[in-house]
RNA sequence: GUCCCCAUCGUCUAGCCCGGCCUAGGACAUCGCCCUUUCAAGGCGGUAACGCGGGUUCGAAUCCCACUGGGGACGCCA
């Protein structure tokens, strides 16, 4: 395959039969980097012949996935069921110059053969009854379609990253084309659309590896150029085997209700199956000028939520906290921290997210700990209370809170001057009076550094909290 | 059953194509230590892998062949 490809054009074609998972996710991902490396163009095509089982809802969440994800498309969203028409005429065409023909079995006929074959130890594979006679006898445009498989000789697939792969033509099966209600297939329709759309790579998982060898005889049944394949291989669930609902979250948009960031699951998402040296982080344009089909692994791979979660722990400790701010605020009215539509100045969350960014492994965990930074009242956590309210605090609170009454500047600086003060008299280490205080301040015993606490909350907010902790202790 | 793919630490992987630099590197997780006002973050260190067997070769994680294991496909699903 060394001609010239002049334009890069790759497609995604999810069949709307479900959410966009994590293995859809991975593919569209492959497929826009590839474009996106080679200046081509990435389009977005639904495989929806299949009526009784694609909805539009799925449609919808496919798309909101992928914006989600940011991997916008060049072209479509392209609809097979919008395009009978074209696919007929290549079906007629076929059937015409002998190369499908009618088969009359019923499903059921097939079904059970297939069956006993399997129960005999036989190939499940069409018995091509219908393939060289009883055509004339039934009224013409009834019954399926099947497309005539040459029985002889052996084709080779020339993968991108599985390499040259032969199948034997006997193995292959007259596969149906067009049902008897008239709607096309997926084997068929997949080539005739990557074939109207351009389409220059094939990039998609390699269970369809084995549709290959049948496709591209389809191909040359059509009289058309063969594609550039690259099969990704699959990605596993932790008990190895393929992802699916049992795993619990395979939806995308399931990670950024969980609080990931899209870049992070991206950047997890690309590293499965694709390496470059011992890089573990990319930025998107770091990784759209590395990407390439010579680093990408031929194994399939199992996901490990771990790394992710990591990874999504590192992406929001560099994400700026004024992005963040945005991020986190339909998490803080889920968490029931603020109310739908309630402003907080940006500027002081901005800050307050700034001593948390290191602390929060997901968006969920950021809204929750933002909690004692906004709410007017904390709850004591009764062990956090046990261990550092009590008698042996209470005059250093009392002290303390006097203290802070007088500061006027509220900043990091002259709260620490404070601290220090009355630690040096009674001669103490920080932490007898850090601790009581942060459990006063917070309601429990971690939090960002104590005076970083205080500078967010401010002084009102502050002598009204130790002042509580003063009378719980009583 | 048949066909196809795959095989390095628990997991993701580098190395493999073009054998020697590999007493196999990195990352997550895990364990220990350091830092420290708590929790994190960070730093340092540890445990941990070339599936098995044959070849080829002076030499194999790297090449070849079997085996085993895992995955996928065999639909009027995509």
């Amino acid at each position: 395959m060394s001609r010239r490809i002049l334009m890069v054009r790759v497609r995604f074609a999810p069949s709307p039969t479900g959410h966009l998972h994590i293995g859809g996710a991975r593919t569209a991902l492959f497929n826009w980097l590839y474009a996106r490396n080679n200046g081509g163009k990435f389009i977005l095509r639904i495989e929806d012949t299949d009526t009784t089982r694609s909805t539009d809802e799925y449609i919808e969440a496919i798309i909101e996935g992928m914006k989600w994800l940011n991997l916008d498309w060049d072209e479509g969203p392209f609809r097979q069921t919008d395009r009978f028409d074209i696919y007929r005429s290549y079906i007629d065409r076929l059937v015409d110059e002998g190369k499908a023909y009618r088969c009359y079995c019923t499903a059921e006929e097939l079904e059970q053969r297939r069956h006993e074959a399997l129960e005999q130890g036989r190939s499940p594979k069409y018995d091509g009854r219908c393939r060289e006679s009883g055509q004339e006898a039934r009224s013409k445009g009834q019954g399926a379609v099947r497309f005539r498989m040459p029985q002889e000789g052996q084709v080779i697939v020339n993968d991108m990253i599985k390499g040259s792969v032969a199948f034997d033509n006997n193995q292959l099966d007259d596969l149906i084309i067009m049902r008897s209600d008239g709607t096309p297939t997926y084997n068929f329709v997949v080539v005739v659309d990557d074939v109207d759309m351009k389409i220059t790579h094939v990039i998609r998982g390699d269970d369809h590896l084995n549709n290959t060898p049948k496709q591209i005889h389809i191909y040359k049944a059509l009289g058309y150029e063969i594609p550039e394949f690259a099969h990704l291989p699959m990605i596993l669930g932790s008990d190895k085997a393929r992802l699916s609902k049992r795993h619990g979250a395979t939806s995308v948009m399931a990670y950024k209700d969980m609080g990931y960031l899209s870049d992070a699951l991206v950047n997890y998402l690309v590293r499965l199956g694709w390496a470059y040296g011992d890089q573990e982080i990319f930025a998107r344009e770091e990784l759209v000028k590395c990407f390439s089909f010579e680093n990408a692994g031929k194994s399939s791979a199992i996901l490990n939520p771990e790394k992710l979660l990591w990874l999504n722990s590192q992406y929001i400790m560099k994400t700026p906290a004024e992005e963040l701010v945005e991020f986190v605020k339909p998490f803080l009215v889920i968490e029931g921290i603020i109310s739908e539509g309630q402003d907080l100045d940006r500027i002081w969350l901005g800050k307050a997210i700034t001593t948390l960014q290191e602390r929060a492994k997901t968006l969920v965990e950021l809204a929750k700990s933002l909690r004692y930074y906004i709410a007017e009242d904390i709850e004591y956590d009764e062990k956090a209370k046990a261990k550092f309210l009590n008698e042996k605090s209470r005059d250093l609170l009392v002290e303390l809170q006097n203290s802070l009454a007088t500061l006027s500047d509220f900043s990091h600086t002259e709260t620490e001057k404070v601290f220090k003060a009355i630690t040096e008299k009674h001669n103490i280490k920080l932490g007898n009076l850090a601790q009581p205080v942060r459990v006063a301040m917070t309601g429990g015993t971690e939090s960002p550094g104590i005076f970083e606490v205080l500078e967010i909350v401010g002084k009102e907010k502050t002598i009204k909290r130790l002042e509580k902790a003063i009378e719980a202790i009583g």
